[in-house]
DNA sequence: TTGACTTTCGCTTTGATTTCGCGAAGCTAG
DNA sequence: CTAGCTTCGCGAAATCAAAGCGAAAGTCAA
């Protein structure tokens, strides 16, 4: 999406003014600077800049126009789910509304990713440990030698390795000290692949 | 979300006015700054400004306005400047100008945290492996049990748990399999503590 | 209770954005 | 070359939001 000049023009204007003024200018003020005796003029230049989107602005809302920073580095953000039991399955994912912001290079997917506080030491082999903040990617398969969160019979979450043998699966806790579960594939309802860890000391 | 002319100016009044005093203004002090005389003028602006998120405000509370800083969405970068050996020391740290964005909650001051790259398993009992990230807050000192990068003999980094006694220091890998270090303390330098750490698979 | 504030209501004015239709240039492919 | 496209420009009318007024009612803290 190339600009011409005078849109180039026109946002570069937009751009200086905004940055000075930390308002937006008027149709009427952009037509003034670049002697436009129509504010129609102005208008059209506009749409296609948001068109091709270098700006962004509300419905005829005044001085409502903002230069679209290509934001390089911009942190996503996800949401907080709750918390997942890395031991025996105790709990079930539970929403509670928070949110965090993440590295980008622990994501995938933005809108399929989120967070879950890890509760118990049953995958302190794998270092994950109790307090952790696990990344999840929303996904319903995964392939053996992964660490998913898995829903067993319905209603328990839980943080496990997954390997699959034919119909059967198991889920093995990265705890000598632990059983692993194996259970029939319908019974567990994968709910994500951890991607990501994130822990504050 | 921009703000038209006014709102921007009766914005800056009210930071300003903050700034000053240490309370915000009334809104009659404000309708008097810009000649207003209706205060509902300026509550209408404030509504505004807070519908636009630049205004905190509680509800009916005398003076009660609250400039939104805008500390949401400046993302704390932080320099990665290079790697750490965790197992014995081999390498000392090198600048590679790179830069990562981490979550706010993993970060002390600002200015004094950067981030390395953890080579070698020896802190694999803390749960710190090879490849994982850690975020190192600036310090020359540290308490016991603490997780230190620390220099010794001047030019090799490591990552170790600090202990002091008297003036010798012992810096002990997290890895039965591996040695303490015993050394004087005027021998070590403190680089940084661990504060936080990030994985990513 | 009182006084210093904030909310809310209806109404007017001012300022900006949208949308129309029209025309002149300029680019590009057939 | 030229038909068909897009950009760039004009001006006027319509529409809507912002910005303002004054008065009355409601809240909170002292």
């Amino acid at each position: 999406m190339a600009l011409t000049r005078r849109q180039r023009e026109v946002y570069d204007y937009i751009c200086e003014f905004v940055e000075e003024n930390g308002y937006s200018p008027s149709l009427e003020e952009i037509g003034a600077h670049f002697d436009l005796a129509s504010v129609a003029t102005v208008h059209k230049h506009i749409q296609h800049l948001v068109a091709k989107g270098f700006l962004r602005k509300a419905w005829n809302r005044s001085r409502s126009l903002e230069p679209v920073t290509e934001e390089v580095s911009e942190l996503p953000t996800i949401p907080l789910l709750g918390t997942v039991a890395a031991g025996s399955p105790i709990e079930a994912i539970e929403e509670r509304g928070e949110s965090i912001r993440v590295p980008a290079q622990l994501m995938g997917r933005p809108q399929e990713t989120y967070a879950l506080k890890v509760r118990g030491d049953s995958m302190i082999e794998d270092q994950i440990c109790d307090g952790d903040l696990v990344i999840v990617e929303s996904r319903s398969e995964a392939r053996n030698g992964e660490t998913v969160v898995a829903l067993v019979g319905g209603h328990d979450a839980t943080l496990k390795r997954f390997y699959r043998a034919g119909s059967q699966v198991k889920l093995v806790p990265a705890n000598s000290t632990m059983q692993p579960i194996e259970v029939a594939a319908s019974d567990v309802q994968i709910q994500g692949v951890v991607r990501g860890l994130i822990r504050s000391y």
